[in-house]
DNA sequence: AAACAATTAAAACATACGTATGAAACATAC
DNA sequence: GTATGTTTCATACGTATGTTTTAATTGTTT
């Protein structure tokens, strides 16, 4: 494998993932990917196969890292709690989910596309997306909903799991929506920081998912 | 405009708003809406002149009346509030916004696509579609907003535009979704019965905007 | 240097799209 | 019953799409 077969596999991915994530799957055309990553029409379908296999290998590249780092925090959370012998923190397994995604952004440019794909993937209306999507984070969350039945034992499991429905949707908004686009008026901007967002977030969620 | 005229344009939006709501904006042809609903493939922009016009058409027939329904009770529960001298409670504001969202589910398997729809409108890669959207739902945003404040008078706005922002994400997430389709295993199925669905989303919600 | 595989390039393919056109069918009014 | 305005129809236009094919080019190995 050339250095210059990985450049162009490299461009290919990072146009991919900024045009998917701005027009959408459908909205982005081979052709304007691959001019703007300066290849060939052609190279995508020899590099990947098809359209939706490169759209595959996109959401792969990072959603790796993200969730092995997401399953990092929450094993540790275990950990921690069963040396001390206590159920963990219900705010603890929220940080350790949801700290890695708003990170995330911190990586670069390329890495904050991404979350704004995810973030739409979700609710996506072309099945092959959201498939695609849903095959590749359902590990993790099945262990974020272990880690929260534990922290939560006295929780039926089916407000336990609703809630966690709602905690997703409101991550996910917030990881594709900036908030002023909403209703929020144009000089009150909630900076991305992620520590900030953080700090907002949290008690949100813990609170939710604490209620009686 | 005779009854056949109606007939038509009806059938159109009726066909519209499902193949919408299942397969996208860009994922939806008008050979596909024609086809289906029995008329002719320039059907469509006779009687609403192009499709992004249609698209305008489906999402106003049915957001005028769900705003309506939402504004009136916001607007009885500011009243009773004001009647009794007191602010109003988190939870009643909480519920009149989305109360009716939730029942807007029961007149028929059109609203019920019309809800997918719009929970997928937010999120939406396309422009001119979330625009759309946004344009016609901000008023009685900003209303909910306004009855939020009242019932949260200590709240800093930003932090309440924030949890705002959260509740929103939510509740689209729960009208695009079915739980199901997440992470629950297939046989605890959540019963899309507005009123159990309510009963779950208010405590989360109500807890979540009056946290610490 | 020659042979080989891997990559890029250019072009064509078949299909699908939104829109526009003009004639036919229809309803309504006189 | 004819004339007028409205709606439907079949069809064509121009463009864009994902994919395939064939040839040229590059890089590596012998």
């Amino acid at each position: 494998m050339t250095t210059q077969q990985i450049d162009t596999k490299h461009r290919l991915l990072d146009v991919a993932e900024r045009l998917f994530a701005l027009n959408g799957y459908q909205g982005t055309s081979l052709r304007a990917i691959t001019s703007e990553a300066q290849a060939n029409l052609a190279a995508v379908n020899y590099h990947f196969g098809s359209k939706e296999a490169l759209l595959e290998a996109v959401l792969q590249r990072r959603i790796g890292p993200l969730n092995k780092a997401r399953e990092e925090h929450l094993r540790h959370v275990l950990r921690t709690a069963e040396t001390n012998q206590i159920s963990p923190r219900c705010i603890d397994v929220l940080r350790a989910f949801v700290e890695p995604t708003l990170c995330f952004r911190e990586e670069g440019t390329g890495a904050r596309h991404f979350l704004l794909l995810i973030g739409r993937s979700v609710a996506e209306a072309d099945e092959a997306v959201r498939q695609s999507f849903l095959r590749q984070v359902r590990p993790v969350f099945l262990l974020f909903k272990q880690c929260l039945q534990l922290a939560l034992p006295d929780l039926p499991e089916k407000i336990l799991l609703a809630r966690l429905h709602f905690t997703i949707g409101a991550l996910h908004h917030v990881m594709c929506m900036p908030l002023h686009a909403s209703i929020a008026p144009p000089d009150l901007i909630l900076h991305p920081d992620p520590n900030a967002m953080l700090d907002l977030l949290l008690p949100y969620l813990t609170a939710g998912m604490e209620a009686p």
